[in-house]
RNA sequence: GGUCCGGUAGCUCAGUUGGAUAGAGCAACAGCCUUCUAAGCUGUGGGUCACAGGUUCGAAUCCUGUCCGGAUCACCA
């Protein structure tokens, strides 16, 4: 049992004895100590005046003297203002660490065979376009959400869904056939993605100037939009595809496999990875099915038009098309599609969807149709909704050419972080693979950082003008910090100082060393707490305090050059507990730590 | 217009079951490398927590209203 829990119930039994009433454990407001004040933790005295029918000050004063006599932990206490501050002894924190650094996984708990599974869907391209700065947030909260669940016990599936067929995918195969010329990636040299992406851009122009020529000619946008002969090409094609016609069918598998290389290459950069992936080809024949499968069932509908419809007036919201009058499907019809197939494929326990914000109504909807179609996790589904990332001017705009690319912008970092690093001489004597492997990790340090510590409901801003910074609350910042404790111990290994458990018990600490363990010691709740609220954003900003916290204490204090022998292994026990908890830290956020810098 | 989300320092962001004097970083200014990595540390200035009410011992946090920004309400995905 951890010391807050067992504070709270000495707490309890403290008012039994004192005051002779019940109150329930939870009641017990037990807060972190502020920084500025003496003192561990806090009991907030005020809601418990009702019961003493006392002043804060004595109400304070009689807990603190049972706690103090009961609780052989807490060595003193202090009133201010009505909070009861709390002492632990330094004996008590001292005895924590030694079983922190023995825990190479401390602050996680490993899942089991029987544990529930969670499958975290993210990333889901569509496969006309490279990825762009969006999806990179969408990855990276994705992976990041997986591993923090996997630290809170729970077996995970990452999975991804392909958006690989629809008319999108037509426009860029149809662009490709009439002015591609048979270039290929290989012919071109030009990434497979970012090739189909270009002929995508090129329907996009020559659809824009044949609208302009038909407008011109006098008629409205509606009507040309009717009239474009390249539009029309294009849904012809999407319904050869959906026909399996040959031609059309293979010159799609070959720009598919096209992107999906680039894309490979793209999650490789990134350090993303998948268990499982569906594609929208394979799944939304399924959610046909299923779609007829609810009408039997009487939950869906079919109007005189043959379109089928779920009426959600109950629900309060409105009815909703799952298939087209022509037979066709839409967008839900898939997602209900995937799912049929991820539950029959997986023990789902817990679904998670990575989808941006502006998706909102439909997983309210789909979780809705998915809970009458009997899933049992569709009731809740969880829609880990995050913001848009936006451009200093606003949204990013693909037809003004202001969206950033996830490749450009990864391969600027790392060429940020080479001169950076050149330029501090840091990594004089290494060699160009090794320096190199550095850069990388330095470079998408800063990148994941700065995107997953800010909290991931909300929109947030990219300036490409400004570089991603590499000091101040960034992620180089962290990963110096455990680069430095590593360097220690390369000093400590040199010097032939070897480290021992601290066992000492009458060491009195200073208050940055105090800190150092409390925060250790809090880590497993910030775990607990980043997979209860799904963010990231927690372990981010308490691996930053950590950081932060242990720059402190070795500016100020001595490690290797300390005299006293048990006071310098404790300090290097302390610091290697710091760098343990940092690593871990950041691999729930996906970031590789250097062990020089 | 209906629904949902957001508004905290010049900028980017923390602050989550209501708690003490609202915190970091960047930018600006002033310091610290002849001891463990200066991608670091220390200090200074910077706030009507959008606004107005309400709830109470106590509100950036909860409620109501207003203003501003965004998303969504397709036989698009």
């Amino acid at each position: 049992m951890n010391i807050e829990t067992r504070i709270k119930e000495v707490v309890c039994r403290a008012i039994y004895e004192l005051y002779n009433e019940d109150v329930k454990l939870n009641t017990v407001q037990l807060q972190i100590t502020r920084k500025d004040l003496v003192g561990d933790f806090t009991v907030v005295v005020f809601p418990l005046l009702k019961v003493s029918k006392k002043s804060p000050e004595q109400t304070g004063t009689d807990i603190g003297n049972y706690l103090k006599l009961n609780l052989s932990e807490i060595s003193d206490y202090n009133i201010v203002k009505g909070f009861l501050n709390l002492i632990l002894s330094h004996q008590y924190w001292i005895s924590l660490l030694d079983d922190i650094v023995n825990d190479e996984k401390f602050g996680v708990v490993e899942s089991r065979n029987d544990s529930p599974l969670m499958m975290i869907e993210y990333s889901s391209p569509n496969t006309n376009k490279p990825l762009h700065l969006g999806h990179i947030r969408n990855n990276l909260l994705g992976y990041s959400l997986s591993r923090i669940a996997a630290a809170n016990g729970y077996r995970v599936v990452k999975t991804n869904i392909v958006n690989d067929r629809g008319i999108h995918i037509c426009k860029s195969m149809l662009a490709w056939q009439k002015w591609g010329d048979g270039q290929t990636p290989e012919s071109t040299g030009r990434k497979g993605d970012h090739l189909v992406g270009d002929f995508y851009v090129k329907f996009d122009q020559e659809y824009k100037k044949e609208l302009a020529i038909l407008q011109s000619s006098g008629l409205s946008k509606e009507e040309a939009e009717a009239k474009s002969l390249l539009m029309k090409e294009a849904r012809e094609m999407l319904v050869k595809w959906e026909a399996h016609e040959n031609q059309v069918y293979s010159l799609w598998e070959m720009m598919n496999k096209w992107v999906y290389a680039g894309f490979d290459e793209t999650y490789k950069k990134l350090g993303v990875d998948f268990d499982k992936i569906y594609y929208e080809s394979d799944t939304y024949k399924v959610g046909r099915d299923m779609v007829f499968a609810g009408i039997e069932k009487k939950v869906f509908y079919r109007r005189d038009d043959n379109s089928i419809w779920a009426d959600l007036t109950n629900n309060g919201l409105d009815e909703k098309l799952l298939l087209r009058s022509d037979g066709t499907s839409v967008y839900m019809t898939q997602d209900i599609g995937t799912a049929k197939l991820r539950f029959d494929d997986y023990d789902i326990d817990k679904m998670v969807y990575v989808v941006g914000n502006e998706q909102n109504y439909h997983f309210q909807v789909l979780s809705i149709l998915l809970d009458k179609l009997d899933f049992s996790w569709g009731k809740d589904l969880v829609h880990f909704s995050y913001g848009m990332v936006e451009l200093p001017e606003g949204k990013m705009k693909s037809r003004e050419g202001t969206v950033v690319d996830a490749d450009d912008l990864v391969e600027d970092m790392v060429n940020t972080a080479r001169d950076m690093s050149k330029e501090l001489g840091k990594l004089d004597g290494f060699s160009d693979e090794e320096a190199e492997e550095i850069y990388r990790i330095i470079a998408l340090g800063a990148l994941k950082y700065f995107i997953l510590k800010v909290d991931p409901r909300k929109n947030m801003t990219f300036n490409p003008r400004e570089s991603i910074d590499f000091n101040g609350h960034t992620g180089p910042f962290i990963q110096y910090t455990y680069a430095r404790i590593q360097s220690i111990f390369r000093k400590a290994n040199e010097k032939g100082l070897a480290v021992s458990e601290v066992r000492s018990t009458d060491m009195l600490l200073t208050g940055k060393e105090n800190n150092l363990i409390r925060m250790l010691n809090n880590f497993p709740n910030i775990v607990t707490d980043a997979g209860k609220t799904y963010s990231p954003a927690v372990i981010a900003n308490f691996v930053f305090d950590l950081a932060k916290e242990y720059n402190q204490f070795y500016h100020d204090l001595p490690i290797l050059f300390e005299e006293s022998k048990a006071i310098r292994n404790f300090r290097l026990v302390l610091s290697k507990a710091v760098g343990q908890v940092l690593k871990t830290g950041m691999w729930l956020l996906g970031i590789d730590v250097p062990p020089r810098m």
